[in-house]
Formats: structure tokens, sequence, C-alpha cells
DNA sequence: GACCTTCTGTCCACCGTTGTCATGCCGACA
DNA sequence: TGTCGGCATGACAACGGTGGACAGAAGGTC
């Protein structure tokens, strides 16, 4: 079976409350006994059960990820980073696919935390922005963080990295190399990263004093296929673009594959620019030029704010890189 | 304050256990008494806290998902299909990083099943072969599955792809284009399927009456920059290889960088083809000729085995396929 | 000597479910 | 008519910890 408290109390020559007292690390416990209890455990490889601790308790040790992204890259650098923080606490960390889409989202997550009895929940873009879910939580009184929030910034915490000024230097680094039309893609409309890097896109325009084309700007979806569609339509105007910049790096890596297709010499011919630093970025050919978003320290960093649970709320903003590679040039003349 | 099964039996006039009969899907509840509960369930939006299920109760409505694996879009084509099958059993799912080199990965594994009474636990390879792993589910009598795995058939159900047959096809249709020189990079040696894989080539080989030459084989780590370090070797080489397999699709960008990098026309010049069919592969340039490996539908028929819970040894080979894209042509004369 | 602080133990209620066992009812069967 | 088996329900004790109240001993301080 199983050792309990009681087992480790026996072994130890002390109460199950003195145990207890040193699985929480209580105050008034003494050096001697707190290594006692410790051999104990260790002797005994005891771990608690979480479900008799959460039951008798008022935490559960677990906390909440919540994501809906498409992109496996973006996810995994979110759970690792999560994850890293949550072991350091010892805490459990469930991780939640879910869709923003559903009309009953929030009845979900409410579900899950009624469930799980979970201590806090860190929300991942775009379910930071479901405002039914945030509402959920702030009922129920649940501390949650936000990671890359696009809207309502002074309901929780949050970490953030500053997507209008990284596309603002993206773009200028653009028109520093010699590019007067530069074509922008889209991103998920869901996702209010894509406004702000359209935004900071426009503003390093105007900074710059070149005219806002609408035609060089193009919707798209965060994933290959739209950069595709999208890098068609731009490179068959009439004075197409000498350079574009996708939202991210999985349309950047459609417009990489349209210009392929098209014979263009890169990036001579059409320099390419994408968002994120995926591992796709440096795996392309040639490789991306692109924003090197920090999203497994942004995780962490949530995780830790969470922990934190100072009770005013916290921005946290991290900073961003541009990663020159090979897929930008000055253009040809 | 949360509602309890106790409110729910207060609303629907029964008792306590009549509503956990109920919730528990028990045989012996009338027709009306069950619709009365569900009706109070309903109205009250009641959900059991797990908690207390799991310490009164023999099964926890949990698994754990064990990985440990490089591959962002393995991991997440794994955790999509085990979800998937999870959600319609009502089943919490439990994902677990860990690191198959570290060497308490059992006692890791034994403390997550003590403090959370898992009923069962899914394996991805290569955790799958990690022998004190499954020694310890065994000791505690845990039900576990396990994804592809290398070694030691017997000992548990599972559920794979033919790796060999798979490289075999894959080397055969390189040979049936024309041809005779064909590289080889295998994968990470922690994972079985790199030696099934290689064994595939070189039964290929074999059967066309093609010898086997050393030099043409390089070692890889199933990531990116072993994949272009094996690259460089083998186009080094005095009579290059005409084509290279790589073992995963990572590992075949490393090589098409390589290609690019040194101005090789593709695929004419050089055939490259990968392994897994993972998103990366239609995203390079040229799109990679690939073996297509149902990772989710591994993942979710591995879910499916464990809640099967049949007592005997089941093992469940699901298809491959080859992917044909524009990586691969036949041999300049 | 009175009093405070630190450490430890005892005792008990309680968290929210499920398992065990008892019980009442109804119809079938001898 | 008495007995037996299947169904439907309930009472009550677990499960493995935490929380709180309280007592008592040891040691230090005024």
């Amino acid at each position: 079976m199983r050792p309990t408290i009681k087992d480790v109390s026996a072994i130890a020559g002390v109460s199950m409350k003195t145990v207890s007292r040193v699985l929480n690390k209580q105050r008034y416990v003494s050096e001697e006994t707190r290594e006692r209890v410790e051999r104990a455990v260790a002797e005994l490889n005891f771990k608690p059960s979480m479900a008799a601790r959460i039951l008798a308790g008022k935490r559960s040790f677990q906390i909440a990820l919540i994501y809906d992204n498409h992109s496996p890259h973006y996810i995994h650098q979110i759970q690792t980073g999560v994850w890293a923080r949550c072991i350091e606490e010892g805490v459990r960390l469930l991780a939640q696919p879910s869709d923003v889409a559903s009309c009953n989202l929030a009845a979900e997550v409410g579900g899950l935390i009624d469930q799980t009895q979970v201590d806090g929940v860190i929300l991942s873009s775009p379910v930071t922005d479901a405002v039914p879910v945030l509402e959920e939580l702030e009922r129920r009184g649940i501390p949650y963080v936000r990671i890359s929030p696009g809207t309502d910034h002074e309901r929780s915490s949050s970490v953030s990295m500053d997507d209008v000024q990284a596309a603002d230097d993206m773009t200028s680094h653009l028109i520093a190399l010699g590019h007067r039309r530069i074509g922008f893609i889209i991103g998920h409309p869901n996702h209010t990263a894509s406004d702000l890097r359209l935004f900071g896109y426009r503003r390093a325009l105007d900074r710059a004093k070149l005219p806002f084309e609408p035609r060089y700007v193009r919707p798209g979806l965060f994933d290959f296929a739209s950069g595709e569609a999208a890098a068609d339509v731009l490179l068959d105007l009439p004075h197409p673009p000498t350079a574009i910049f996708a939202s991210n790096d999985d349309m950047a890596a459609g417009v990489l594959t349209v210009a392929h297709r098209r014979g263009l010499a890169l990036p001579r011919d059409l320099s390419v620019v994408g968002f994120d630093d995926t591992a796709l970025a440096s795996q392309l050919w040639p490789p991306l030029t692109t924003v090197r978003q920090p999203t497994r320290d942004l995780a962490y960093a949530a995780a830790g704010l969470l922990f934190g649970a100072e009770d005013e709320v916290v921005h946290r903003r991290l900073p961003h890189e541009l990663v020159l590679r090979a897929s930008t040039a000055p253009p040809k003349v």
C-alpha cells in the first residue's frame, strides 16, 4: 500500500500533525524534528495524496494553463516556460486546450475550476481576451495572469512584449535597407497582436514619411496557406512590393514558397520577414529575418507573477529582438 | 459556495448515495429518479469535486501522458490525439514532460502516480523503452499503453506504425526513380525507431541488389543541426549521393539548407526525403517528400486501448503513407 | 517569580465523495 | 401462502489529509 502521513509519523516518532507542519513548511518546527521527518519521508518515498490535501486544505497545488493556438511551436514554448516555473514551485500544471470560438468556453473553464479547484490560472492569447472567461474567473475569485493580452489591460496582471514597437523596428529595418514598397500580411483577426503589429508597421511608415498603401496590406490567418494566398496577390500587383512583412513565421514561410515557385532570387528580388522566431524561421531557405518573441520567458514570467500573488495588478514587459538572417537584402535597383 | 452532492440530493429529494449512483451511471436507479437528479444537477450547474472522488473512490478519472521528445510538432500531435479521446471518455489528461536520461525518472513517475492516483498511463517514445519506468508501473499495477515502443513488445499493449516497412518503401521509391547512391541519416540513438528505419533502408537496398555502403550512412540526432552536419559530410564525398534520406523532417530541412547553400538545383541535383510529415515538410522549399506518420491517430488509438482495458496485450499497427512532393526527382545523368 | 515565545502533541471536526451493508418493495415460483 | 431473487434506495463509515483549539514543556527575559 501507498504510505500515508500516518506511516511517516510512526517512523519519525512524531505526531501526524507535526508531519503535516513539515510538509506545509509551517513555523514552529525545530530543525532537528524537521530533519527526522524528512528522512522518514525519503525512506518511505512518501508523496502526499493530492486528493486528500485538496479536499482538506485551502490550496490545491495545481494551476491551469488555458490556450487556444494553432501554432504547435508557440504552445510548446508556453507549456515549457510555465512548466519550468511550476517545477520550482512544486505545483502541478494542468494544460487545457480550448476553443475561443466556443460559446460555452466560460462554462468549461468554470467546470474545470469546480472540478479541480486549481489555485490559479494562466491565460494565453487569444483566450486572454475572452471576456466571459475573465468574468467567470473574477466571479470565483481565482487569481489569473494573462500572457500577451490584447484588451482590458487593467483587469489583471499580465506579461507581454511590445508588438507595436517590434513591428515598427522590423519595418524600419526594411526601410533602412532601402525598401519603399513594403507589403504586410495581417495576422488572425482573433488575436489582438495582429492589430498591434499592423499599427507598428504603419507607424514606421509614417515616421519615414512613406505613404500607407492599403493594397500592400493583405489579411491572413497566421497559417502557411494564408501566407501563400496573400503573397500571390501582392506579387501580382502592377508594382509589387520589394519586401513582405508577414505577421508571423508560418505565413512568412508561405511567402517564401510562393517566391520560390515564381523563380524569384531570394533575397535579391524579394525580402521576406516574419515574426516570432519559431524553430521554423531558421530552418527555411533562406533563413528568415524575424522578430524574436520571448515566448518561453513570457510564460515563465507569467507563472512567476501568479505565484507572487501580489494583490496589485502588475504588467511585465519583456524585450524583443530583431533576428537578422539571410532573407533580407537591399532591393535591386 | 460551490454546490455539493448534498445540495443536489436536497433539491432532488433523494439521498446523496442515489445522486452518486446517477453520477457514476450505476445500475439500479429508476428512470424517474435519474431524471430528477439530472435536473437538479443541471439547475445547480453541479460538477463533482475530483479530489473527493479520488479520495473516496477507486477511480480518479485521470490519466497521465508521459513524453520526452524534442519535436514540438510530434508532441503536439500526440497531445491532441490523446486529448480528443479523453474528452470522449470524460477523463482528465495530465501531460507530463520528462527526461529519459534522468536517472530517477522511474521515481518521478512513481511520485506522479502516488500523488495523483491516475488510472492509467500513456507512454510516448522514447520513454516507452525506459525499463525502470515500466517496472515501476507494473509494480503498482497501473495499466499502461505505449506509443511506438522499440523493445519488449510483449510487455504491454501498444500502438505503432511499421517503421521498417515505411523506410523500405521510401528507399524503394528513390531506387525506382533511378537513384543508386542514396545517403541515409540515422535518427537519435535513444529512439529505437532510428534502428528500424535504418534497417528498412538496408532491406530495400538488399532487395534491389544495391550494395550497402557505410560511408553513405551518417549519424544524426533528429534535429536540424545534425541534418546539416550529416549533409555536409555526405556531399563532400568523392561520389556524393544523388539522394539523401533523412530519418525525420527536421534533419531533412537541414539537408535542404545545406543544398541551397551550395547552390544545388533541387531536386535535380539532389533528391531529399524525410520522415514524419510534420507541418514543416510542406512549408519547406521544395516541399518535402516524406512518410506520413499517423501520430495523432496513434495517440488517439493508444488512449482507446487504455480505456478498453482488456486484460490481454493488444498491438495496434496503423498504416503509414508515402507523401510525394517536389523534393524528389530522377537523378541527372 | 511571572510572563512570553517556541516547539510538540492531543483531540476533533471537516473536506465531498464512494463503498459496504442493510432494508423495503415487488413479482415470480413452488 | 411462504420464500426467494432482483431492483431501488438509504444510513454510515471510510478515504488521507488540513485546520483550529488547546495543553504542556522548555527556555529566555524582565
